[in-house]
RNA sequence: GUGGGUAUAGCUCAGUUGGUUAGAGCGCCAGAUUGUGGCUCUGGAGGCCGUCGGUUCGACUCCGACUAUCCACCCCA
């Protein structure tokens, strides 16, 4: 019997491992540039950190997440976000009480027992970062803009950054009610779900995209127009800051944050390449999230950006990833002889710092040629026993087919010459 | 959790109204005057036709169940 993988994993095979870490350095490069240091959590917690901090209404907390006892008893989960375990370690590690903000930023890998489709994996990886200690909507626009200057860099088009404002518990609190006398009468007209959403999460019927919710909702109220003075003045702040960095934005009162932390902003970076799971990158503000989780009251923004749904884009807008990984030279032997005098060669480049090859199947010279050919190796040299006996061997241009004489022990010297 | 599609070689896929030796392209290996790659040509290896059961003289082909996978919904990265 064939053991595969558990559903919605997939593997990073080596031939293509070099795509990852390419995004990765990426990522890790820009945060360095903003600021941004890496914080490392583990893969599970305790649950109920993500019933507290993630939300007991979220579908993520209901259904999605992958939970069970460990042999003391206790409840574990593997995290379904980031923010939540991030925000523990920042409570429990009294960071608070160091100079703020804190920047903070993560690669991690993600679980949540969904059915897989284009986009959406159990095991996904997120990159993402998190600032706590301030409310100043120009620190918003600086957590958009690496969202987007990541796509940028990574040479990513037609993205959309869409924006919105969610509000405060305090003018939410009105709007819903205001919400939800509007949609009263009309209930019996909306698809089915949204009846659902009536009660659990109104705010959701917004981006219903089903046809006849949408002809029912034309002059809906919308949060956006609804704001208290507080949260209207912090918009207008968040926008100001992105049209100073040259940002452009939309503002899309229908954008809804799923998970129940988010207040004021809440954005979504949307690509129209990877079918129908388009938002690759999501997030917004928490002011209440560190108080709810147990920490001194602190504002809190951040993004999460889902590393596959990132590789997706990029592979269907064709955008090809440098492989840095290729083999510089390649040392083809012929005879045992020379195949001694090959390991020997190989070693002593390596120690040089030259990323260097040999056959290790007893090949014919033109196997290993060809071989060499197949890892694209930039130089091949040829060693056999006339080469040992002069002490001369050729470095071949795998490119130009150019051939120049060397030493046999200048090898090394002359590669780091002519790599430039 | 709900709905639909698909399952044949390492990969992408053909396979005629059910008929006996299951094919192609790519990839892999080897060779084309024995010490030099890419292009071309030749040959080779590699399939319990997803699993189990049913119909039939006979099933890769028809039917059913299961499993896996893909896409979509809910929701989200």
């Amino acid at each position: 019997m064939k053991i595969q993988g558990p559903k919605g994993t997939k593997d990073v095979l080596p031939s293509e491992s070099y795509k990852w870490q390419y995004i990765e350095g990426k990522i890790r490069e820009l945060c360095s540039i903003n600021g941004y240091k890496e914080v490392r959590t583990p893969v599970f917690e305790h649950t109920e950190l993500f019933q507290r901090g993630v939300g007991e209404t979220t579908d993520v907390v209901q259904k999605e997440m992958y939970t069970f006892l460990d042999k003391g008893g206790r409840s574990i989960t593997l995290k379904p976000e980031g923010t939540a375990p991030v925000v523990r370690t920042y409570i429990e590690n009294s960071v608070y009480n160091d100079i703020q903000p804190t920047k903070m930023y993560y690669i991690t890998p993600c679980y949540r027992y969904e059915r897989p489709q284009a986009g959406r994996l159990r095991e996904f990886h997120q990159f993402g970062i998190e600032v706590f200690g301030t409310q100043d909507p120009y620190i918003d626009a600086e957590v958009i803009s690496i969202g987007m200057t990541l796509f940028e860099s990574l040479g990513v088009k037609a993205l959309e950054l869409r924006i919105n404002s969610v509000g405060c518990p305090k003018c939410r609190k009105e709007y819903n009610a205001k919400l939800k006398a509007f949609l009263k009468p009309k209930l019996d007209k909306l698809c089915k779900y949204c009846q659902e959403r009536y009660e659990t999460n109104p705010l959701r019927i917004l981006d219903c995209k089903e046809e006849k919710c949408k002809e029912n909702l034309t002059d809906v109220p919308f949060m956006l127009d609804n704001l208290c003075d507080d949260c209207k003045n912090h918009f207008d702040g968040l926008k100001k800051g992105l049209e100073i960095i040259g940002l452009n934005y939309i503002v899309d009162p229908r954008i809804v944050r799923g998970l129940d932390y988010y207040t004021k902003t809440a954005f979504e970076i949307v690509s129209k390449d990877i079918g129908s799971q388009g938002t690759v990158c999501g997030g917004g503000r928490y002011d209440g999230l560190i108080e709810q989780c147990g920490g001194p009251s602190t504002p809190g923004v951040g993004f999460g950006l889902g590393l596959e749904r990132l590789l997706l884009t990029m592979e269907n807008q064709g955008i090809t990833i440098p492989d840095t990984e290729k083999m510089e030279l390649y040392i083809a032997a012929i005879g045992e002889k020379a195949n001694d005098k090959a390991m020997d060669l190989l070693f002593k480049l390596r120690k040089s710092g030259i990323r260097a090859e040999k056959d290790y199947l007893n090949r014919s010279i033109k196997a290993q040629m060809k071989y060499a050919n197949k890892i694209n190796a930039k130089y091949v040299i040829v060693i056999g026993d006339e080469e040992i006996e002069k002490g001369i061997v050729n470095i071949k241009d795998m490119e130009t087919g150019n051939v120049i004489d060397a030493s046999l022990n200048n090898i090394a010297d002359i590669i780091i010459k002519i790599r430039r």
